[in-house]
This record gives structure tokens, C-alpha cells and sequence, in this order.
DNA sequence: TTTTGAGTTGTTCGA
DNA sequence: GTCGAACAACTCAAA
């Protein structure tokens, strides 16, 4: 057993460049790179939510040099043991910011407390930490586009180097922690994509150089292979934005200034939640609709079969990939809340449980966004028809044929209208569960219902 | 303080 | 088929 100066605990940081809490701890000495496997975190988390942390903390041990310590249990013992054994003084940490995790750090610290180790700080998952940004009179932004503004004012700073002198130790691993690892990869039901850093930057490269010129105009197409697919790394910190955005900086065009804005939604859904935490699992602004419990339609609306092609598409990319095209999300929100008028947690429990890179922060308020009782005092009258955002964003049908093989006999777009085709249901497609001209009206009657309501 | 302009991503209807 | 207007009222941000 060596000793070793420091622990660094690794949560939403799994990677080894660009990081401020390891530079951090190399200059105070040895370091000790940990990683607990939190029952509270990983038990529900699901097959596939495993499995792909489970790939990424395998990666991260190799980008460790094989020097990651894997403990299983909770962190509040784990860490103040670990530390201990080692003899650690310092637990070096990325801030965490989103309140379950922030609360668990709370009661690490509290358990530290009598043992004379320091708790240090450093760097965050966001290139501005949620707090920072704040309005003229000294509040938080509440409406995207001025806080986007604000946020590229305040600008971030340049990436971390790579500490010099890096001096890394190894300690024992829970071996039932690493056998949970290896059974979590054993039992993810869908192909992930390439884990790990090293194919995280290899992605970026190709999207930097070959996708990026496209993305402003091809970001919205499902049908397409527009966006960067980097959302998966950027949930476990695998890439920090910063590293996107130092890269970004020097690139002229509206592919380059369109992909910093999407960045900055990530940032601004993690600063509603840090200012509203509450804002997780009730609405932001609560508007009093009815809702109803979709019963057998929410099972259908699941596993892709309400008969609406492409929301019956995205559904299934879902469970198949373990991700979604960003415009299909939308598109089946909008049908789970606006046509089956269901409460948006219930779908955001489920996106929560089937993505890949399901960010808490921005999954809660993208629903919320969609179900209007989020930031921006959105329009009543933003329904998505389901029939005709298909055939705008997936104008020759592939993304539909891709996924819903009941269709691939029908040609071009005519797979956003089986009902309109002779041998449209030929191969067992699923008619519509609901009438959508009809939900619509009840939506809209809801939202005219909840208004009059004192 | 008051006022003004704006608010990611939409749909439908009628000319 | 294309295009502009209408579809509530409210909240937010900044001058």
C-alpha cells in the first residue's frame, strides 16, 4: 500500500484531460483516483443507464493508467474509509451542482468533518458554474435567449492543462463493485456506442471538422446524421464543454455560433434547477391543468405504437438505441402531453430511463418546456402535429422506414400516411390510438379551462 | 418607475 | 402550393 496525499472522487468528471480537480490534486502530492458505485444511484438506474456507465467507468480505468479504485456503497462510509486507508489529507472534487448529488455531498463533508481531511473543490460540469449568471437586478434569467447573452459575456475560462508530475497510486477496488461493472455490461440489451475519452474527442474531431459546417441546417432532421452525438460523453463529464468551446472559439459561421448556443441550453437548464430545485418533479409554473392517466395509451405511446409514424419512430429509436433525435423528443412529449394529456413527468421518468445521455437538468425542462408549465411563458397554442413534422423534418420517410418496419413498403413520405395508402396497414401497422384534430381541440379547451379557473 | 419589446423549435385558415 | 395573419394573455429583461 502506497499512501497516497489525496483522493480524487470522480462523479460527473469521468475523464483525464481538461480537469481542474486533478491538477489540482497532483500539485499537493500523490492522488488516489476513486469511483463509488452510490446503491442509491446505480441500483435503479436500469439496464441501460448501467450499462453505459458501466463501459465509461471501464474506459476510465484505462485512461487511469489502471490506478481507478471502484468502491461500492454509500459515499457518506466510503470515502472518509477510503481515505483513511490511504491516508489521505484532501478529498479532491468537481463541484457538483444538481441537488440530489449536491445533498450527498453534504452529508460526505458532515462524515469528514471530525477526521481532519479537507474537502477541496475545483472546476464544475459546466463551463460557467449554475449561479454565476445573473440578471440586472441581481436574479437569475428565467427566459433563454438573455441569459444565452449573459452567459457569452461572462465567458469561461481556457481548458485545464494536463498537471505536470503526476504521481498516481493504486488501492484495492471493491471487487463486488467491479463484478457489478462487468454484470451491467453483460446485461445492457442495446449496442453502445464507443466509451471512453479517447472516443469522445475522436467524435468531436469529426464533427469539428466535417459535421459542424452542416449542423445549422441539419440539426433538426432526424432522418440525417446532423448533430455531434456527444451528449452521452457530456453526461459523465467524459468531454467538458470547455474543451468544445476553446475549439469553437476561433470558428467563424452559423454551424460554429449554433453549436455554442446549444451548449448554453445545457447551462441554463442546470441554472433554473440550481435556482429551482423543486423544479425536478413539479412544474415550474404551475398551471392548474387537468391531466389524465393514459392508462394502455401510455404503453402504446412506450413502445411505439400509437399509429402516428413518427412518433411511433422516435419511440423505438429510443428503446433500440438508447437515444433520440432532439426534434422527435419534442414531437413525442408534445403527443404524450397535448394528445394523451398526461402529466410530462411520467414521460420524463421514462426518457430518464431509456437515454444514454439523460441529463437530469435538461430532460426535466425540456419536458417542461413541451408540457408549457416551463421557462418561456410558452404559447398555448404550441401543439405539434404529429403528421406534419414528420413529413417536414423527415420529408422522405427514411427516419420512419428505420425504425417502424410495418412501413418500409411504403415510399417516400407516404410513410407519414399509412391511412392514405391502399396497403398502408399490409404488414401490421398499428391504426392511431387517438384522433389528433380532436386532442388538439381538448388541449386547447384545457388550457382555456385552466386560465378561466380563479 | 414605467414602458416597451420580445419570447427556440407551431398550426390553421383563407386569400 | 405559398404566404401572411391570427391565435391570449403574461412574464421577463432592459432601457
Amino acid at each position: 500500500m502506497v499512501e497516497a496525499a489525496s483522493l480524487l472522487w470522480l462523479r460527473r468528471d469521468l475523464r483525464r484531460a481538461d480537469h481542474p480537480a486533478l491538477a489540482a490534486a497532483a500539485e499537493g502530492g500523490r492522488v488516489l483516483p476513486c469511483f463509488v458505485l452510490d446503491p442509491d444511484f446505480f441500483d435503479d438506474a436500469g439496464p441501460v443507464r448501467q450499462g453505459w456507465l458501466a463501459a465509461t467507468l471501464t474506459a476510465l480505468d484505462e485512461a487511469y493508467d489502471g490506478h481507478l479504485c471502484l468502491r461500492y456503497g454509500d459515499p457518506a462510509t466510503v470515502i472518509p474509509a477510503l481515505a483513511r486507508e490511504v491516508g489521505a489529507t484532501r478529498v479532491h472534487v468537481s463541484t457538483e451542482t444538481e441537488p440530489g448529488g449536491a445533498a450527498r455531498d453534504r452529508r460526505v463533508r458532515a462524515a469528514l468533518d471530525g477526521e481532519a481531511i479537507e474537502w477541496v473543490e475545483t472546476g464544475s460540469p459546466y463551463a460557467v458554474t449554475p449561479g454565476r449568471i445573473l440578471n440586472h437586478s441581481g436574479g437569475p434569467y428565467r427566459v433563454f435567449t438573455p441569459f444565452s447573452r449573459a452567459w457569452q459575456d461572462h465567458g469561461w475560462r481556457a481548458p485545464a492543462a494536463e498537471p505536470t508530475g503526476l504521481h498516481l497510486v493504486t488501492a484495492g477496488s471493491d471487487p463486488v463493485a467491479w463484478q457489478r461493472v462487468d454484470a451491467a455490461l453483460t446485461a445492457c440489451p442495446i449496442a453502445l456506442p464507443p466509451a471512453g475519452e479517447r472516443a469522445a474527442l475522436d467524435r468531436w474531431a469529426e464533427f469539428r471538422d466535417e459535421g459542424l459546417h452542416g449542423y445549422d441546417g441539419h440539426r433538426d432532421r432526424p432522418d440525417l446524421n446532423g448533430t455531434s452525438q456527444l451528449s452521452p460523453y457530456l453526461k459523465f463529464g467524459v468531454v467538458h464543454p470547455r474543451t468544445l468551446l476553446a475549439d469553437l472559439t476561433g470558428l467563424a459561421g452559423k454551424g460554429a455560433q449554433r453549436y455554442v448556443t446549444e451548449l448554453a441550453w445545457r447551462e441554463f437548464y442546470a441554472d433554473v434547477v440550481h435556482h429551482n430545485p423543486t423544479s425536478l418533479t413539479s412544474d415550474l409554473n404551475p398551471l392548474g391543468l387537468e391531466y389524465d392517466d393514459p392508462g394502455g395509451a401510455f404503453d402504446a405511446w412506450r413502445e411505439g405504437r400509437t399509429g402516428y409514424p413518427v412518433v411511433d419512430a422516435g419511440m423505438r429509436q429510443l428503446l433500440a438505441r438508447g437515444w433520440m433525435h432532439n426534434r422527435v423528443r419534442m414531437i413525442t412529449a408534445s403527443f404524450l402531453t397535448k394528445d394523451l394529456h398526461a402529466w410530462w413527468p411520467q414521460g420524463a421518468r421514462h426518457f430518464l430511463d431509456h437515454l444514454i445521455d439523460g441529463d437530469l437538468a435538461s430532460n426535466t425542462h425540456g419536458w417542461q418546456w413541451t408540457a408549457g408549465t416551463g421557462t418561456d411563458a410558452a404559447p398555448y397554442f404550441r401543439v405539434f402535429n404529429p403528421i406534419t413534422q414528420g413529413e417536414k423534418f423527415d420529408p422522405d420517410g427514411d427516419y420512419v422506414r428505420r425504425y417502424v418496419p410495418e412501413l418500409r413498403h411504403l415510399p417516400g413520405a407516404s410513410a407519414h400516411r399509412p391511412w392514405a395508402a391502399a396497403d398502408g396497414y399490409a404488414d401490421g401497422y398499428p391504426e392511431r390510438i387517438v384522433d389528433h384534430a380532436a386532442e388538439r381541440e381538448e388541449a386547447l379547451a384545457r388550457y382555456q379551462r385552466a386560465r378561466n379557473r380563479p
